[in-house]
DNA sequence: TTTGCTGTTGGCAGCGCTGCCAAAATGAAT
DNA sequence: ATTCATTTTGGCAGCGCTGCCAACAGCAAA
């Protein structure tokens, strides 16, 4: 059963009450075109009298274009995409445009079917993680003419706007970095590369670099399903317990690398002497920990407010890349 | 400049191509009233050859009530309200509905602003976190006849819903927990409790049950801002710069019991016998450090599915209490 | 007084859909 | 063939607002 709204006070009798025409009370509201200060006072009293609440429903279907901004993301546990939420809807709320959301569970099937119930709303904007989607995704938004925004990463060809930065990148300075350090046994402990994309690209990256180095990647662990600390120490541990002679291992972003290194603390690895820790991310809690974290630190909230101002400018389609910053920490 | 959606193909024309009427269109797409099966196959193949995306804003404004649900969080940085979101959005998205937010900061005069806003939204409802609000803020609500969920604290009168549990039972607990393991000199480390009030609550109840038992609370360091891994640290570090014989920590969450515990791992204070340490939410983290943190859990997930489900099902006004779990764990 | 501005204002036709109602088609029963 | 009940269908008036246009007022210049 749909709700159904009491009470509720239409433009039309706020207009009556001020004793003026819909269009003006429309028009003080909106503060466009012009209109005397008696009216505008007029009108106000007549707003607060009758608590009227604009119907922004009727408003944006009366006029084209509206101010919602689409956000279908993959999941809201990795804290990747609170961030970027929360760099955007800071943007957003200063220039009145509403942010919606939608979670995909990292499937593409769902991110096309939230996508299409997304353009229903007539978005002016749509923005997604990645930039791999399935082919109906693309057709659908190419044809819906709104503005499409790809996050978080840069490999790959736009659609319309782009902003992040290369997942590659990350993963191939992260390699030179452990190579430069000097360890040349390494693995890797990951999440399910099948559903996030940009950790596999990170991953394939890594390896090519370590590859290119003589130093081919020696073992790896890759556990199903999201991220997490818990996945990481048991990762590790499973990798520990067949390989025995790993001067460094890579995780797949700081939730798992954290969960390793408190493996170590639990058992006594030597940090970075016995074994080197490597993540991705660059989480504040990461910086918290007895030996900060050696990782990549992603630009996350920076991602959603570029990404917000360039749909509320309405900027031309382009890719923004706002690079990483690699932290050298302690573990590594 | 607001954007302008192109070639947008209407329920009108839609009707035209499969040679039937708008309302029968409108009924084979909504699934609602009866047609035949020949009429249904017209219809779904105009849809696909001239890729009709109904439009919900006409769609809301023409019938009464909407499926959009509008959420006030103060925060996107502390995991709390991402795993409410996350809770409610995927019962959200089975029913149809689409959620909205935006982010107060803590602020109610923001929350106010931003509640407004989203009523000109006309959701069919506004969930908002905790009973703490502005009396603009609760006229506003009432007055809008929407449905109104607040979140994650049952300490104060519901205007409608409200799904959560006690903090001050939490803050009861806990204290009764430390107690109990003969823990008597205790201290607090906490954040801007003003601002958040549901931590407020906990530590005002904390101190009363120490109080009644004759054990009052020691020594505190409220550190100014949100809370996070590296105030814990910086709390703890002061808090035992000024007060050397504390034999418990109560934290305002988990974040900040987190970085108590790695200064602690640190300092190599030991844990619990030199120190124990107590947080509040219970992350999945806690349960991966080398000691599972001694913890109260809160049902933060299921406070949003609860949430989502009562609104889907236009249920009545009610209090539903989801409880919290205090983990044990091995730091204190 | 008339003319020509600029600044204000109201009327009204949509925006694209849903809900109501009456009309038409169908089918079963006589 | 006729009747009645049922299913299927289309027309059309809004939902509450915005955008356009015409109308009007006030005022300075002629």
């Amino acid at each position: 059963m749909e709700f159904k709204h009491q009470a509720t006070v239409t433009l039309a009798e706020v207009a009556e009450a001020a004793g003026v025409g819909e269009s003006t009370v429309s028009r003080v509201l909106r503060n466009h075109g012009s209109f005397s200060g008696r009216t505008r006072e007029r009108v106000m009293a007549a707003v607060e009298r009758l608590g009227y609440v604009p119907n922004r429903i009727a408003g944006t279907l009366a006029s084209t274009g509206s101010r919602l901004v689409a956000f279908v993301i993959p999941s809201l546990s990795n804290i990747v995409f609170p961030d970027v939420l929360r760099g955007a809807s800071a943007v957003l709320e200063e220039n009145r445009y509403q942010a919606v959301f939608s979670v995909t569970d990292y499937d593409p099937g769902k991110e096309e079917a939230l996508a299409a119930a997304m353009l229903a709303w007539r978005p002016a904007a749509v923005m997604l993680a990645g930039c791999e989607h399935t082919e109906g995704t693309v057709k659908m938004l190419r044809a819906s003419g709104c503005r499409v925004v790809e996050l978080l990463d840069l490999d790959g060809d736009a659609l319309d706007i782009a902003v992040g930065f290369s997942n590659r990148a990350a993963g191939r300075e992260s390699a030179a970095f452990l190579l430069k350090r000097g360890y040349r046994r390494i693995g890797y402990v990951g999440h399910d590369l099948n559903r996030d994309t940009r950790a596999g690209k990170r991953f394939s990256s890594f390896c090519e670099t370590l590859g290119a180095h003589d130093a081919p990647l020696v073992a790896r662990e890759i556990l199903p399903g999201a991220s997490s600390v818990e996945n990481g120490r048991l990762g590790l541990e499973r990798l520990l317990a067949r390989t025995t002679d790993l001067d460094a291992v890579y995780f797949s972003n700081d939730d798992m690398a954290l969960g390793g290194y408190f493996h170590c603390l639990a058992q006594g690895i030597a940090i970075p002497s016995k074994l080197a820790i490597f993540g991705y991310n660059g989480l504040d809690i990461g910086r918290a920990t007895p030996q900060p974290l050696s990782t990549i630190r992603t630009p996350r909230v920076a991602t959603g407010e570029i990404a917000a101002q360039l749909v509320v400018a309405n900027a031309p389609p382009q890719a923004v890349d706002l690079g990483f910053e690699l932290i050298e920490g302690a573990t590594a």
